[in-house]
RNA sequence: CGGGGCGUGGCGCAGCAUGGUAGCGCGGCGGUUUUGGGAACCGCAGGUCGUUGGUUCAAAUCCAAUCGCCCCGACCA
């Protein structure tokens, strides 16, 4: 992509609105441009990242054998009159009446409407396990939107329902789905930390939120430091092994680390020594439930088990905030210069800077590499604009891109291309014929194959 | 919803006390000179001062109502 021919709408100055870091480098970065309160137009490089977001999400899901479908944003009041959430969900759930004066709801979340399709299609355990998710806008009538994306009304968010004909084999899918998003999130180069949870208004019998440890997180956090040391860094994972998916589970519960809403200082005093007793604040990137039979037993989900008995399912919701991991992970990776893009969730991979635009040499330099690095596959923003070096390279490291390429006269005449990693500031000269190839070797070390 | 603050060009702000020509910086457009860290100069464009009503010869400024946005609190992916 060429700059000239994109639209970023970059901001020198703070927005007098934004009050943290991640809300004020989208804005600044021309990511985002708010429509209302809690409201978010997505501008094409916020979009880019979105997306990027999105499909890590879904590829993480579609590994651990649950399945997309899309449900609408508009859903029927019936549905929530049923299960008795109508009334109990309150004010945070904006209702709509259309022409003929039906009730609608803007959903907040998709229990009763998957529900609903489940026990219209499925009555055989048979056809079981079965987990379905999608990945949707949601509208929640927040009383105080705050923080940009992190706590939007509107926002979106990857929802997924488990049926199973029994609770070992929902406790299984709940184990399944930790595994899942500790995976997602490690790929997004991000340390989300299970804490047990508080089930709030979804309900159920037990629940973990994913945190991830940052000074502007909402949550406060008790955590042991010991868990700081687990990774997920390259363990490959046999979904289908309950036995498997619950020794992770163990590992990454074993420790101590709640939220305020669970915390307990006894507990957490004695079982955790005190050189590594932690507390802290976090944003809550994703939260799993297991709630057995509550939505399917007022609602008739039910399927005949083995033995011809017709048994309620028991179920388990679990959600990402993906809007809200855009803001989660740019508080997670920034500098004083702008956002540090993590690899896997970047806009671009990489940025050619022409410092001396209008120097015949060094823009017939910068197409030549530009085209190279586009046709091989490489995701490359040529900021081809007729700046001075020393804006674009302001504008460079606040977008955040994880490798800039300098051409300038200077190197050029010695026969040297920079290289600079956005995240450690590390530059390396490399000649013009070789520049793109190393490019590729960072990237596809980053494991974003898609360079090779 | 309770408490606080703010609405003046795309962004950041001044002007309002004591009514009388709407201003500054950034950004944008054109030109000249520049060109490795957000250039300098010259010129230009862009604002029903959130909205409605009132007071007044005259309202960005005073009064009232209303809408919107932000912050603190209770609630939440």
């Amino acid at each position: 992509m060429r700059m000239s021919r994109y639209f970023i709408p970059t901001l020198k100055e703070i927005p007098s609105d934004a009050q943290i870091a991640s809300h004020q480098l989208m804005l600044r970065a021309g990511m985002i441009k708010q429509a209302a309160s809690g409201i978010y137009s997505w501008m094409p490089l916020g979009l880019r990242v979105l997306q990027k977001i999105e499909r890590i999400v879904h590829e993480e899901q579609i590994r651990a054998g649950h399945l997309p479908l899309l449900m609408p944003t508009l859903q029927p009041a019936g549905l929530w009159r049923e299960s008795g959430r109508y009334d109990d969900y309150g004010e945070e759930m904006l209702r709509i009446t259309d022409r003929h004066n039906r009730d609608l709801v803007y959903g907040p979340t998709n229990e009763e409407l998957i529900t609903d399709i489940f026990r219209g299609h499925v009555h055989s355990y048979r056809d079981l396990p079965l987990t379905l998710y999608h990945i949707q806008w949601k509208f929640r009538d927040e009383i105080r939107p705050r923080y940009g994306v992190m706590r939007g009304r509107e926002f979106l968010m990857k929802d997924g329902y488990n049926f199973d004909v029994d609770k070992p084999s929902a406790i299984h899918s709940y184990n399944r789905h930790m595994v899942s998003y500790l995976r997602t999130y490690q790929r997004m180069g991000l340390q989300a930390i299970p804490m047990r949870a508080d089930t709030g208004p979804i309900g159920g019998s037990y629940s973990h939120e994913f945190l991830v440890l940052a000074d502007t997180g909402e949550s406060e956090v008790y955590f042991d430091s010991a868990i700081l040391d687990l990774s997920f860094e390259g363990r490959g994972v046999d979904y289908d092994s309950r036995e498997e998916c619950a020794r992770h589970v163990d590992e990454w519960t074993s420790h101590y680390a709640r939220t305020d809403e669970t915390h307990d200082p006894e507990t957490f005093e004695h079982e955790v020594p005190a050189s590594q007793r932690r507390h802290s604040r976090g944003i809550e990137v994703g939260q799993i439930f297991y709630f057995a039979t509550k939505y399917s037993a007022p609602m008739g989900a039910a399927v005949a088990n083995a033995k011809g008995e017709r048994v309620d399912v028991h179920m388990g919701s679990h959600g990402i905030g993906v809007s809200r991991l855009v803001g989660a992970i740019i508080e997670a990776s920034h500098d004083d210069r702008g956002i540090v893009w993590p690899p896997s969730v970047a806009p671009f991979q990489a940025g050619i800077v022409n410092t001396a635009s209008g120097n015949p040499m060094t823009e017939a330099a910068c197409d030549r590499l530009y085209r190279e690095l586009a046709t091989s596959g490489v995701e490359v923003l040529y900021d081809d604009r007729s700046e001075r070096a020393g804006a674009k390279f302001a504008t460079m490291e606040l977008i955040g891109l994880p490798w800039r390429i300098t051409v300038g006269p200077r190197g050029l005449k010695s026969g040297q291309i920079e290289l600079v990693d956005r995240k450690s500031g590390l530059t390396e000269s490399f000649a013009p014929d070789r520049i793109a190839g190393e490019l590729r070797d960072r990237l596809s070390a980053s494991g974003l194959a898609n360079a090779s």
